[in-house]
DNA sequence: ATGGCTTCATAGTGAAGA
């Protein structure tokens, strides 16, 4: 079974990168973030002609989450039950008996900022509620843009990024508190390519000079974990024309087991 | 250097992203 996260940063315009994505890759579940358009405007007709259907939670301009697979997915809910947020960044299905949460964690913008303290309170509610469902669902993976670097190798120059946003104390406890759930990053399950990355800025040349941070992340249960054989984030779908400016990563779960 | 790019909403520029 193969897992795929990417926030494309706008669908409308990601469109034709999604679609080679899937042809690509063929993954059993893509999570989708920063969609930027309306539910009316979701692009379904050209994924279900690339053999796809879609779950998905959008709003205009901003924010919108999606889940893509190959067959129908059960029991699609979006939102943290417990936090009233009018931002549509929670998407959930069950795919194949893996309950698959798609997350688009608030940016914090900068630490003085209230969107910072949006983010912490919004991280509290939706650990608060994965505990829950890491208790439901045996075979649970978290997919999406985090927004949090969670280690010093995970940012291109950590003592230039210490205290800022993405890369602060509470945000790196707040990650650390969902991995404490039972939840393991599959991509540090694997060596890695020293200075891995997930996202760079499109200003300054980030992507050539390889400025970027690990902010996307896929974490698997103990039980998804144990069979998980892979994880790799695809450059080349930064590197193209008109390209997203975060990266897809991708995680692998052994077929015999799932 | 609080910029740099890209997108959206808009018809000038401004907000937001990370």
């Amino acid at each position: 079974m193969k897992l795929a996260t990417w926030n494309v940063n706008s669908l409308k315009v990601r469109l034709p990168h999604v679609l080679e994505f899937l042809d690509r890759h063929k993954p059993d579940a893509l999570c989708l973030q920063e969609l930027k358009l309306e539910d009316v405007n979701f692009p379904l007709a050209a994924i279900n002609a690339a053999g796809y259907q879609a779950v998905y939670s959008c709003q205009r301009t901003y924010n919108g989450v999606a889940i893509l697979t190959p067959t129908a997915a059960a029991d699609v809910c979006s939102g943290i039950p417990s936090l009233e947020d009018l931002q549509r960044r929670v998407i959930a299905a069950s795919v194949n008996g893996v309950r698959v949460i798609c997350v688009y964690i608030p940016n914090g913008e900068a630490i003085e900022s209230e969107k910072y303290k949006y983010k912490l309170d919004w991280l509290k509610a939706l650990t608060a509620w994965l505990k829950q469902e890491v208790a439901a669902h045996p075979k649970l993976a978290l997919l999406g843009d985090y927004n949090i670097a969670p280690e010093d190798r995970d940012v291109y120059d950590p003592k230039a990024w210490a205290g800022k946003v993405l890369f602060s104390d509470p945000e790196k406890a707040a990650f650390k508190e969902i991995a404490a759930l039972g939840l393991t990053d599959s991509f540090r399950m694997f060596d890695q390519a020293d200075k891995s990355y997930s996202w760079w800025d499109y200003r300054m040349n980030g992507f050539k000079r390889n400025l970027g941070l690990r902010i996307d992340h896929i974490l698997l249960s103990p039980e998804l974990a144990k069979a998980c054989t892979r994880c790799a984030i695809d450059r080349d779908f930064r590197a193209k024309e008109r390209p997203s400016d975060h990266a897809p990563v991708i995680a692998e779960i052994g077929t015999s087991e799932i």
